[in-house]
DNA sequence: CTGTATCCACAACGATACTG
DNA sequence: CAGTATCGTTGTGGATACAG
């Protein structure tokens, strides 16, 4: 089940393969968001804060929320007290993977950060 | 100089080459238009709102003049009178056609359209 | 044909503070 | 630790009309 097609809406009356797409993890975080899951497989909640560079909680947690919808991510409570959650990645969401790899390689080869600032 | 590495800034301290490739790509209608380049080579603006399903003339030339920018897309006057112009994608624009190339797959692969409306 | 100009609605995001 | 609440700002997109 959690590996089946999903129903995904899409602008116009012709459905597109690359829009529905876009529509589901075309947000400004979600790629990164399953990037970092990728990698390490199960992360917390400020865990995933910490890797996720630049993210707020309010945005974290909106986008979890987003993508545990859409059956990408999966949320389990590990423990009460102390409170601990772990995030991980679907079945259906592992698939993204060449997705998200394909974007890490084209950011590697082809982008770079802007200029240092000098030492002063 | 047209494939030259791109510097692109990144929320938060550390780069990241998924975050970046997000930045530029990651607006709701670029991969699409930029996948309907690399099946039509070049087109026209009438004929790229036609293609890319659903987008507004003004949203389609906010999106050309975004890409065009950032030197993904090439714009070439044809002709004065009729005003003819050609879009297609600079060899930089190209070598995203992997990153296209799988979220197309994906979303062929695990999305599908909403059920059909029943006929009545 | 190839766009721009407006105006508007709403989604996305960020900062900060606060809660169980 | 794992979030939510609030508020304000900016971004994104759609409809419509108009222009060279």
């Amino acid at each position: 089940m959690s590996d089946r097609r999903r129903e995904v809406e899409c602008a116009g009356e012709d459905w597109c393969p690359v829009t529905a797409t876009s529509a589901l993890v075309g947000k400004k975080w979600h790629p990164v968001i399953i990037h970092h899951l990728l990698r390490h497989d199960r992360l917390g909640f400020n865990a995933l804060l910490r890797e996720v560079n630049g993210i707020s909680s309010k945005v974290l947690s909106e986008s979890l929320g987003d993508l545990e919808e859409k059956g990408i991510v999966a949320r389990k409570q590990i423990s009460e007290k102390p409170l601990r959650v772990d995030y991980s990645l679907t079945k259906f969401g592992r698939t993204l993977e060449p997705v998200i790899t394909a974007m890490r390689n084209w950011g590697t080869e082809r982008l770079e950060p802007p200029e240092e600032r000098t030492e002063h």
